[in-house]
DNA sequence: GAGCTCTGAATTTTT
DNA sequence: TTCAGAGCTC
């Protein structure tokens, strides 16, 4: 980013480095000097500018960088406003000292440090969400309540409420009621499978996500506590405020009464997360719960040319409920937004790729271009389409490097050696063996529990012959890990590979990809010196892009953006293509149960749109077709998404795509096809 | 008790 | 298409 250079003018007072370039009222906000503040922000109105503008001028006006808490969604924004706090603070290096991460990354820290008072041991292991499950999985079977005559809600459901119970504070019954109504009458078998779910992450010292918050939030009630924790720190910032939960807001005003001053950045326009109990309300009750604070409100959009603006503007006009007022933009003028209507699912790809080809032409790279979606697997196809014309891409959101089956394995072998009363990790390695099930695993445990937890005791377990090799190489490895502490991170990774690589080709059948994908890890843990900053590290903030999958990109290799909208937020691109804008997929079929999803639905637009600052593209296909069963080739003919409203659609350019162009419906196959395939299904 | 095969069901967004 | 679970065989 070139800054202004000032010319030389003795009358006038220098204007500080990090003040420069800003309105009046991102200046207000960065220099804001006593009590709270909380700053509306609308898409594009340099919210970030203004964070990272605050920090430099905090930290020139003397405030401590390690006194700096900087609370942000993604650890990559966290990273990204500091950097550019780095790029105008006049102390270099303060920025690094500053505290930035995720509210669940922060707790991780903080917990180390105050495990004893919370309960904890200081070397507890985090599971992720699908250890959770799984946790809730076997204490399920333990009480009997997967063999009910009537199903029991599955383990994902389960912790899906378990989860909505501790983010939101909200009282089981109640949460039934609202969000889970079909699981109501398991309120009472539920209560009870979550009261062994606590004790049982207590007894093997372990948390889920959820409990890196709650036991931060438990923490902070105690007030001698809350004072000292909260009194590391001067500032407090928030990003993203409109996404954060009632947990979230009660973390933040236990830290308060340590006498930091919260500076609060949201959006309520862009709130999209009420599946994680997020809450709008967090936002408009601050001003209430924090009293004394300012409120500053940023509409001037820096990002979209105008055109773009009137259609997003006129899109979230539509909202019931909204609270910030419409942007405006001194951006100037340019292509109206094109709604392009595709015959077909092939036809959208193809209209994107072409596009995204043509901006190419005209200069624009394609890390500069984008395509958003609303569920990950949306961009099947066009994944497809872009493989087969060479055009590498990557991929945001949806199935995380983490959550492979091999990766996972990796894992679990770190923590046992981290935490060996980690029985998720210890099930998980155990069961990879050649002839080790449920129940030898079962027992191995039991046995290694009573010797205290000492992976190489599994060397004098009785096992049956087929299992004792397996068994012994085991116990020969963790013993080794586990007795030399001070083996880097990559050697044990290493280590474990070379002991897991067998396994794995046994497992899966694309083995070579999935060694590659070991061997990134090994590289990954290269940058820790500690294991149990790479494990939290990992789970706390794993890589978010699949590409790492595909082995590492050259640094000067150009590719094309593809995310899901949630992975979107904060972003921006020169081009943007919201793909799949039919109903069903936007709103999702999955989220149309409510007033409130829908209005979330059109939220999750809204943040799409926003994204872009030259070129907006919004295409849906006319019809889709559904593969489930082999032999029918059953399609549905799709509906463009409510949220276009003709007030809407009168801001926008209307295309058409498909039939390879042509204008001449007697020349083209695109009127034939669906007629015969009426008259074909009629009777399928 | 391990591990395979078959069947039926479901299918979002993420720390 | 993928995943979970039941049931069957070795």
């Amino acid at each position: 980013m070139a800054q202004k250079k000032t010319t030389t003018d003795h009358t006038a007072p220098q204007t500080a480095p990090w003040l420069l370039d800003l309105n009046p009222e991102q200046r207000q906000a960065v220099t804001h000097a006593a009590g709270h503040l909380l700053v509306v922000a609308g898409a594009g109105s340099g919210k970030t500018r203004t964070l990272a503008s605050r920090v430099a001028h905090l930290i020139a006006n003397g405030t401590d960088p390690g006194r700096i808490l900087l609370l942000t969604f993604t650890r990559r924004a966290a990273q990204e406003m500091l950097k550019r706090a780095e790029a105008c603070s006049p102390a270099p290096g303060a920025a690094s000292r500053v505290w930035g991460g995720t509210f669940h990354a922060t707790a991780n820290r903080l917990l180390r440090v105050y495990a004893k008072p919370a309960g904890l041991s200081a070397d507890f292991t985090v599971m992720d969400q699908g250890d959770a499950e799984d946790q809730l999985n076997v204490l399920r079977q333990e009480q009997g309540l997967h063999a009910k005559e009537k199903r029991f809600p599955r383990k994902s459901t389960c912790l899906a409420v378990y989860s909505r119970c501790v983010n939101g504070t909200e009282d089981i019954a109640e949460v039934l009621r609202r969000h889970f109504p079909w699981c109501a009458n398991w309120s009472k078998e539920l209560k009870i499978l979550f009261q062994a779910y606590v004790t049982r992450k207590q007894e093997r010292n372990v948390l889920d996500y959820d409990d890196l918050l709650l036991y931060w939030a438990e923490l902070l009630t105690d007030s001698t506590l809350a004072r000292d924790i909260g009194g590391r720190f001067d500032h407090i910032l928030v990003d993203e405020y409109q996404d954060t939960n009632s947990l979230q807001a009660r973390i933040l005003g236990g830290m308060a009464t340590g006498g930091a001053r919260i500076m609060a950045v949201g959006d309520d326009a862009q709130s999209i997360y009420s599946f994680r109990a997020a809450n709008v309300r967090n936002m408009l009750d601050f001003p209430k719960q924090f009293p004394g604070t300012t409120v500053v409100t940023l509409s001037q959009n820096y990002r979209s040319i105008t055109p773009i603006l009137a259609t997003t503007n006129a899109l979230i006009g539509q909202a019931q409920e909204r609270f910030t007022k419409d942007l405006w933009s001194t951006r100037g003028d340019g292509q109206k937004p094109l709604l392009v209507t595709c015959k077909e699912e092939s036809d959208q790809d193809r209209f994107i790729v072409e596009r995204v080809l043509a901006h190419r032409e005209e200069g624009i790279p394609l890390r500069e271009q984008a395509v958003l979606f609303r569920a990950a697997h949306h961009s099947a196809s066009l994944e497809l389409e872009l493989a087969r014309r060479n055009i590498p891409y990557h991929k945001y959101g949806g199935l995380r490097f983490l959550e492979f089956g091999h990766i996972k394995d990796l894992i679990a072998f770190l923590r046992i050696v981290e935490n060996p009363r980690d029985d998720m990790a210890w099930f998980r390695v155990l069961q990879l063996l050649p002839g080790v099930g449920p129940g030898i695993a079962a027992r191995a445990l039991r046995h290694v529990t009573e010797a205290n937890r000492d992976p190489a005791a599994l060397a004098t377990f009785t096992a049956p012959a087929s299992a004792v090799p397996a068994l012994q190489g085991l116990a020969l490895l963790l013993g080794e890990i586990y007795r030399t502490p001070a083996l880097p991170p990559a050697t044990q990774v290493e280590r474990i590979r070379t002991f897991y690589d067998p396994l794995l080709k046994e497992r899966y059948e694309n083995a070579g990809a999935r060694a590659r994908d070991l061997q990134t890890l090994e590289q990954l843990a290269t940058g820790y010196r500690s294991r149990r900053n790479f494990l939290s590290d990992l789970q706390l903030d794993p890589p978010t892009s699949t590409s790492e999958l595909a082995g590492v990109p050259l640094l000067d290799e150009d590719w094309l953006v593809l995310s899901t909208i949630h992975s979107a937020k904060g972003c921006e691109w020169d081009v943007v293509h919201v793909m799949h804008a039919s109903d069903g997929c936007l709103p999702s079929d999955m989220a149309t149960g409510s007033p409130a999803e829908i209005e979330e639905e059109l939220r999750l637009t809204y943040v799409a749109m926003t994204r872009a600052r030259n070129f907006l593209y919004v295409e849906w296909p006319m019809r889709y077709y559904h593969t489930w069963h082999r032999h029918t080739d059953r399609h549905i003919y799709a509906q463009l998404s409510r949220f276009f409203s003709d007030a809407v659609r009168g801001t926008m350019q209307e295309a058409q795509s498909g039939a390879d162009g042509s204008e001449d419906p007697a020349a083209s196959d695109a009127t034939a096809r669906p007629i015969a395939d009426r008259i074909r299904s009629r009777w399928a």
